[in-house]
This record gives structure tokens, C-alpha cells and sequence, in this order.
DNA sequence: TATTGTTATACTCTATAACTATA
DNA sequence: TATAGTTATAGAGTATAACAATA
């Protein structure tokens, strides 16, 4: 194989380009695919920090998930509405409200993680090395967002 | 392991979620971290796209970039103020536009990819078996976002 | 004063509907 | 009439700045 005179492609730079275009891709898939859904791609997100950390502050949540306050206000707003997650206020420090989900938000997640007509679910038509290979991704993917907290 | 009695989890289901998850807390990243960078995540995909695909008219771009053509008039607007992208008018038909990529363009993709600073790269402090299996898994990422079109 | 969360406001990305120019 | 693309407008998601309540 052929390179070119100029500088020769970083292999992890190459890789991190590619997989910035599909997440930006997929991403874009699913926020269309969630109108049929019951609840946004940010709001699922939050809802699921929610079930593995609640009952959390509204700061708290906000810095794991990587948003500034006033859009965690909203979006918890969004899921009590929707009567997936409730909130309470702290008695001693009447400042600091904390969230943690309903047994309607748990169920709606747990739908969800067993729903076949999910857009990704649909189209991961893949064989079983497939599917372990994703896995694995997923892992590699879940520790790089963590280190970045 | 104990399963409730609640339907079982689907496999394919359970890793739908969980990659739906990533990519939009991942997607979330970029968009945050692109600030510093040349041209949004969106704008990147498209810029891709016609350097793959151009010339193109704008109908086939916003075909294969899944968005709304006012939604590629305005990305090929900002590529074009930014000297990424060039159209001319067809000579036979002048209702359509066709994109192409100008070597400004071509030298940013270029540059991108061999780029260590981009977000994703500056985190993939990965092992070469983990490069490979997120490389196989953008493979097989792409193949799910083409088999959708 | 400092901290927690909210309200006000604005920007980006995307959509749908209505329009223009051309065929 | 039909098609390619644009303009007008609206909604979701996010941000920053200013504010309110509490400590």
C-alpha cells in the first residue's frame, strides 16, 4: 500500500474520525426514531442515571450526565410529568430536591431493554460474533465516557 | 441466575438499549467538545459524505444523509461560507445543484483524521485488542445505518 | 456570602409548510 | 403540473446569565 508524502494517518485518530461519524449518525436515527417512542433520547439517558444512582440531587445528576443545571431541570421536569420519576426535598437542607424513579419509570425501562421494535433492536440483524463484538464496543465505549467524568 | 417471572429480556433488545445509551451520551460529547473544533458533528457527516459521494446534487445528499432538504440547504450553506464545499448549477437543468468538496475541504478531512486531539482520540488510550474490536464494530455500526436506507 | 436549583433568553439542529424557479 | 431547492417558522436540546431560596 501506497502513502502519500504528507503525514501519515494517526491509526487511533483514523478510528476516532470514523466513529464519530456513525455515533453522529446513529444518534441522529434515533433522536428521529423517538418520536414513536415514549421518551426522548436525553430523557431515556436521564432516566437511566436515575435508576442506577438515585435517589440523586438534581446537581449530581446533571455533573454524571454531563449537562449544566438548568437542562437537568428540564429534563427531570419532562420525566416527572410523565410520572417516571419523582422528586423530594432534602429536610435538613430544604435547598437540595433528589430524584429517584418511579415503579412506572422502572417499568418503562425494563420494557424497553426487552422491546424488539426499538430502531436499533429492528435493524441489529447480526450473528452471534456480531453481537459480541458490540458488546465488547459497548464496554470500551461506556469506560471511555467515564473517564472523561 | 434468577430471572423474575416478567417476560425475559430479549438479547438483541438489552444490547439495543444499551448502545442507544452510549451513542447519545457519546453523541452529547461531541456536539459539546466540537466547539473547539472547525465544523459541527453535522457538518462533518455531510462534508464526508460529498467527498465520498461528489459531485452531488443536494436532493442525493440529503437522501443519504437521512435529513429534510431545508435541512441540507442550511448545512451546505455553513460548508460553503466556510470554503469546505463548492456547487455549480447544472447546465442542462438548472433547477438542480451539484456539491463538491474544494481542496480546503479535502485538507480538512485530512487533517481530522490524523488528528490526535480530537476528543475521541485524545480517550482512546486502548489497547490494540480493543482498537480492533471497535473498529470491527464501526464496521458493523455502518453496515446498520446503510441497511436503513 | 456561598450553594442549589430555577427562570429568562439565545443558539444549533432539525422538521413541516409554503414558496420560487425551472422543467 | 411536477420537481429541485429555498425561505419561513416551529420545536427539541442545550448553553450562559441572572435570579430566588436556603444555608
Amino acid at each position: 500500500m501506497v502513502r502519500s508524502a504528507t503525514t501519515p494517518p494517526d491509526v487511533d485518530a483514523e478510528l476516532a474520525a470514523r466513529l464519530r461519524l456513525v455515533i453522529t449518525r446513529l444518534a441522529r436515527r434515533l433522536r428521529q426514531q423517538a418520536n414513536e417512542a415514549d421518551v426522548t433520547p436525553s430523557q431515556y439517558s436521564a432516566l437511566s442515571a436515575v435508576e442506577r444512582l438515585g435517589p440523586i440531587t438534581l446537581g449530581d445528576l446533571s455533573a454524571v450526565e454531563r449537562v449544566q443545571p438548568p437542562s437537568m431541570t428540564r429534563i427531570v421536569a419532562a420525566l416527572e410529568d410523565l410520572g417516571l420519576v419523582e422528586r423530594e426535598v432534602d429536610a435538613r437542607d430544604r435547598r437540595v430536591a433528589r430524584v429517584k424513579i418511579t415503579p412506572i419509570g422502572q417499568r418503562l425501562l425494563n420494557r424497553t431493554r426487552s422491546r424488539k421494535d426499538l430502531y436499533l433492536a429492528s435493524r441489529l440483524n447480526i450473528s452471534p460474533a456480531e453481537r459480541a463484538t458490540l458488546t465488547e464496543a459497548a464496554a470500551i465505549l461506556e469506560r471511555v465516557l467515564e473517564s472523561g467524568e
